[in-house]
DNA sequence: GTCTATATTGGGATAGAC
DNA sequence: GTCTATCCCAATATAGAC
């Protein structure tokens, strides 16, 4: 009954730009097993970095054998662009589940600040895509995924400021790439130098300027 | 005559913490065919990144013996480090030049400006120091020296805005690296998407708040 | 100092038994 | 679907001639 033979290089290519790229959540189609290898990836990504993502140690850590891998997933270029594609996915669902739980203005926007101050401090949580990032530059597949998951992250800002609808949204696009930038911006200077550089005032300073702008817009009332 | 045997493994391993590294420059140091190994593996490192990097495409490139790089550099972690160094200096060097050409208040920001926004737009330039971070997080002898260039960096600006001496540096340093922040934050997301991404609108809306802040401050007189 | 040649290791892929 | 065993190749390191 099952058809389900991951076929040997097996990927669609390159698709148009981006658009509807729309990544299938890997989580409800693969068989355990899979899920299993991904999560090891995962686990090496995070801990040891993309130079150490070999098959073999893969297999070892999701205790399978070598040959699995290679089995679902066809090749290793099939593994990480499943990989990318999982932490795409994990990334984007908790994100949403914050937002919208506290009314428009002062609250939201404090939540918005305390969820990128944590982010930004919390190294561990930035190291998997920073580990990605090069090689997402380089190859168009996975520069796609990526690209979505950022796109998804300033989406995520302006629902958070009502203007995913309406006329506010052209004004608060660019908005939403700063706030991304800072972030990822700071969670670099950080990880370089958390002794060095003083983010907490940065991203204080960033507050002041996040809530001046705002307020001019009249997105929040006082300040 | 000469003392210059590059012993094996022979690097100080690691420093205690930032403070003075002060890096050689390579230029000055190294015989001509280290010169040579360096920019070879410099220019595999923008074309083709640092999974690329092996000493085999090295030597090709630069028409020496793979075994130069051994003699010269140690072993791939000597040369690694060597090329960081080099990659540090060469962009320390073009930043101070460009400044305090102009007297300060507008012309100065707009030049700060002009220069964000040409970094940002220009992908190559951004992709060596790219290509490094990952392992510069991982490795503490290149993430000292990494973390080195950013705060040169960031002194920059503060030299820009005149404020690398006196009271205001204090309150100007959250700011400084705001800036950088914002460099590399819209450098990743015009790499990634630079058609999807507006990244004109967004360094034009980040100017709107740094003019605003700096007026403040009385940094400079109108807008 | 620079080269050729080689030793050794480790990675990715796959055949074939179960 | 999963495993073991193996093949092939690329990469680093280094010995030793020049």
């Amino acid at each position: 009954m099952t058809d389900s033979a991951p076929r040997r290089p097996g990927r669609p290519s390159t698709r148009g730009h981006l658009g509807s790229l729309s990544v299938k959540d890997p989580i409800e189609v693969l068989p355990p097993t899979a899920l299993n290898i991904l999560a090891a990836a995962r686990r090496i990504l995070e801990s040891k970095g993309f130079a150490a993502l070999s098959l073999s140690a893969i297999a070892e850590e999701a205790g399978e054998a070598k040959a699995s891998i290679g089995y679902h997933f066809g090749n290793k270029e099939g593994l990480v662009v499943a990989l990318v594609d999982s932490l795409v996915h994990e990334a984007n669902r908790g994100l949403i589940a914050e937002t919208r739980r506290f009314p428009m203005g002062e609250q939201r926007v404090r939540s918005l600040m305390e969820g990128e101050e944590r982010i930004v401090e919390d190294i561990a949580s930035f190291r998997p895509l920073m580990e990605i990032l090069p090689h997402a530059m380089r190859d168009d597949s996975l520069r796609a995924r990526v690209a979505e998951l950022y796109a998804g992250y300033r989406e995520t800002v302006l629902e958070v400021l009502d203007a995913s609808t309406g006329p506010d949204r052209a004004v608060l696009e660019p908005f939403a790439m700063l706030m991304i930038a800072v972030v990822d911006g700071l969670s670099i200077q950080n990880a370089l130098d958390p002794e060095g550089a003083n983010v907490r005032a940065a991203t204080a300073l960033w507050e002041r300027m996040i809530r001046a702008y705002l307020r001019d817009l009249g997105i929040i009332d006082i300040g």
